[in-house]
RNA sequence: GGCGGGGUUCCCGAGCGGUCAAAGGGGACGCGCUGUAAACGCGUUGGCUCUGCCUUCGCAGGUUCGAAUCCUGCCCCCGCCA
């Protein structure tokens, strides 16, 4: 049996994997060998706000994490931000977040909650929900002695709201209690380890100033790489549409994985698969590795394989998707419109489908308009294959 | 509360009485090339019954043949002073 001590000390090291600061140095150890010392597992907090209603990519770089500590035995406290929600964390953001309605968040969150899941593991003794509208609903005695714990200064230190106030732009005194009610959960589930992207971290390391206050041990904080998105630029999020959802169809994680630069690739092999990029395959075959993958992990082999093929057909081999959604047109007698027809089937307005068929988006079966003629009979579209751009296919059906 | 600056199409931003659905950039989309990558080239980017009509430049009124542009009131943002 080897010591505590040394025990603690693997732990820390096997948990600091892929993990951009764990902070103070030493902190993550020195609450192992206590929670030990006390016969406990560690209380390990992570709080989301549902401001919308999935999950993807970006968040499960940190549900990995929380998984791994739940495999060592921890138990994950995760919080689900009902009522910091409805404030907004300015994290990161250059601007005020919209307000959502309760309902909205109330939906959000148990799809949040469901989704989490698929990577947590849900059995009791590892996982614990709470809602921080459990204690954040409190006396109004109670929220200013909150806000005694810090002061403006603290909260302007931090970067965006520092670079917000340089560049003119509005900080509302709300946004600015965001990091105190963040810290409040930390007191309020006596958080051992906090976990956050590396945008979190002025939250983090706030919350253990707020604990110290409230006479708590301070939690030592952990902070994981963000995930780029998609356009391989910015942060994964679904408000920018770069994200991939990590409940998406087999075939739409697939496509979207093949189409992120070269350059995010090794990172969400790191940081998705916890394992490297394969050197011994050229840029295009790691991609196709990755998306396998990627599929395989959260929908499972088969259908890996199936997106793949469907993936080949539709863009190596150029050919028609096996199953498309059918279209069903009115017929009057009279040739039927495109651009109408284009607009209804897509959900466009008629004035994009008209640009789109002018600009030689569209074909019909194997034959590709030139946008000179936008009547055509029902006769010649009956049962075609209507596709405009790369990706938008349906089967017409005259009705 | 006082003084000054500002709110423009998805975003940034030009326009400051007609030639404005509104320059330029970003993003997005389409076509070409291709590995649904990058880079590059070209095009599109309010709606429609589409050589024209309708709606849009914080909101509401007004002046004018004509307003994103001028006037009045209101709302919101930023700065300085208190």
């Amino acid at each position: 049996m080897q010591s505590d001590v040394q025990e603690s000390a693997e732990q820390a090291m096997s948990l600091l994997h892929n993990v951009v600061d764990s902070l103070p140095d030493g902190a993550l150890q020195e609450r192992l060998s206590s929670a030990r010392a006390e016969g406990r597992p560690l209380r390990v907090k992570l709080g989301i706000d549902p401001t919308a209603p999935d999950i993807h990519l970006g968040h499960a770089v940190v549900l990995r994490k929380l998984r791994e500590f739940q495999d060592l035995g921890h138990r994950v406290v995760l919080i689900i931000g009902d009522t910091t929600a409805q404030v907004g964390d300015p994290s990161g953001r250059s601007t005020l977040r919209p307000i959502l309605s309760a309902e909205e968040i109330e939906r959000n969150a148990a799809t949040f909650q469901q989704q989490a899941m698929k990577i947590l593991d849900d059995s009791p003794q590892s996982l614990e929900i709470r809602h921080n509208g459990e204690w954040l609903q409190m006396a109004l005695a109670e929220l200013l002695a909150l806000m005694r714990t810090t002061t403006v200064a603290q909260i302007l230190e931090r970067d965006d709201f520092a670079k917000r106030l340089a560049a003119g732009q509005p900080v509302s005194v709300l946004e600015m209690m965001y990091p105190l009610l963040q810290g409040y959960d930390s007191v309020a589930v006596r958080a051992d380890v906090e976990l956050g992207g590396t945008d979190q971290k002025f939250n983090l390391l706030l919350g253990r100033d707020i604990q110290r206050a409230y006479g708590q041990p301070s939690q030592a904080i952990v902070t994981m790489p963000i995930l780029v998105g998609i356009d391989g630029r910015r942060k994964m999020s679904k408000s920018l549409g770069n994200h991939i959802g990590i409940t998406e169809q087999p075939a739409e994680m697939f496509g979207k994985t093949m189409s992120i630069p070269d350059e995010a690739m090794e990172e969400y092999f790191r940081l998705l698969l916890g394992r490297e990029m394969p050197t011994d395959l050229g840029p295009r075959d790691a991609k196709r590795l990755l998306g396998r993958e990627l599929v395989t992990w959260l929908h499972g082999p088969d259908q890996a394989r199936e997106a793949q093929a469907a993936f080949d057909r539709l863009f190596v081999e150029g050919r028609e998707p096996e199953d498309m959604p059918e279209h069903r047109f009115g017929v009057d007698g009279a040739p039927v419109h495109l651009p109408a027809l284009i607009a209804s089937a897509f959900g466009l307005s008629r004035s994009e489908a008209r640009r789109l068929l002018v600009a030689g988006a569209v074909q019909i079966g194997e034959q590709r308009l030139d946008g000179q003629e936008q009547d055509l009979p029902a006769e010649a579209l009956d049962g075609q294959v209507l596709k405009v751009g790369k990706r938008r296919f349906c089967r017409l059906r005259a009705a």
